[in-house]
DNA sequence: TAATTAAGTCAACATGGTTGACCTTAAATC
DNA sequence: GATTTAAGGTCAACCATGTTGACTTAATTA
């Protein structure tokens, strides 16, 4: 437990400080979305459509056990989205050879086309913050969203361990 | 347009570093909002009202207008969930003496140990976050997710300028 | 052969978003 | 003083994306 008041009537410093990582948080991710969402409405997606392609974009292959785990949502809800994806083919799957009943998915051309167009945008927004933030900071940014993250979660973002000079 | 290839089939370290960020974020927030909604379920409310509970408690007082730009959602989605804040009387409503259109929303008591249970949980989440990553690197977290948000929202998220020592 | 695992399906429901139309009250402006 | 504007609210319909529960199929493993 930790102290959150030093008076009654006045929040303390610290407690300022978390607040602001609490709003620096909603802000920041509310923002973050916002443009890959726009672009998903001339798809008729929609932001958990974004989900599936950024993580099937990232680990071509996976099956959907994986990708329910990583998502945290249930089977049924995945299917609907994924269903979609694949008829309209932006997601290809095809049985694991050494286990038939594992489905193996990857992007299509089409899809990655569409995973760089909504990555770009949020890849662009890094850049510029990196940029205005400077090279200490993000290694500060990193350690602190890092322990932010469920410690059984965290070597789920694959650490950048080479400085660029 | 920034490149974001340096080569055709391998990811760059560039590309890495920026999916990186991109998967911080989305595993940050996905844990960072999942204890509050534990505690909601005992009341039957949702994310939406801890984001209407959160910002009222921080800014008491605040009109349904400002409250919307806020949160960017419409008035007719707001008016649901602020509606039931309000009849479970977790929310005040009086009119602002000086322009009676205006409404002057703050939270009741109960309104207030709600918000200090669910706030709770995610500052401490903070408190070991940036004990974890040490000081250094809570001011580079700060200056990258600020860089995050449109530059036009980023004077909302109040500086915390005073170091601790 | 029996049990387990991966995946999928159907149905019903909840939450929290959206658009559009319309109303009331109060304040500001012509 | 009359009109326009602003703040707030309301009703209805709809949509996206989550949930639970029950059940099936096919393939692998014990």
């Amino acid at each position: 437990m930790v102290d959150l008041k030093s008076s009654p009537d006045t929040a303390s410093l610290r407690e300022e400080e978390l607040r602001q990582g609490i709003e620096l948080m909603f802000y920041a991710y509310r923002d973050f979305t916002g443009e890959p969402d726009a672009i998903l409405e001339q798809y008729a997606l929609g932001r958990a459509h974004h989900r599936v392609i950024y993580f099937v974009g990232r680990n071509p292959g996976i099956s959907v056990t994986e990708l329910l785990d990583i998502l945290r949502i249930t089977k049924q809800s995945l299917s609907r989205v994924l269903g979609k994806l694949i008829e309209d083919e932006f997601i290809n799957q095809r049985a694991n050879p050494a286990d038939r009943r594992r489905k193996q998915l990857s992007l299509s051309d089409k899809g990655k086309a569409l995973e760089h167009a909504l990555t770009s945008t949020q890849m662009e927004r890094f850049v510029r913050a990196y940029r205005e933030a400077g090279d200490e900071a993000v290694e500060g940014f990193r350690r602190v969203l890092t322990s932010i993250i469920n410690p059984e979660d965290r070597a789920r973002v694959r650490p950048v361990t080479i400085r660029r000079t």
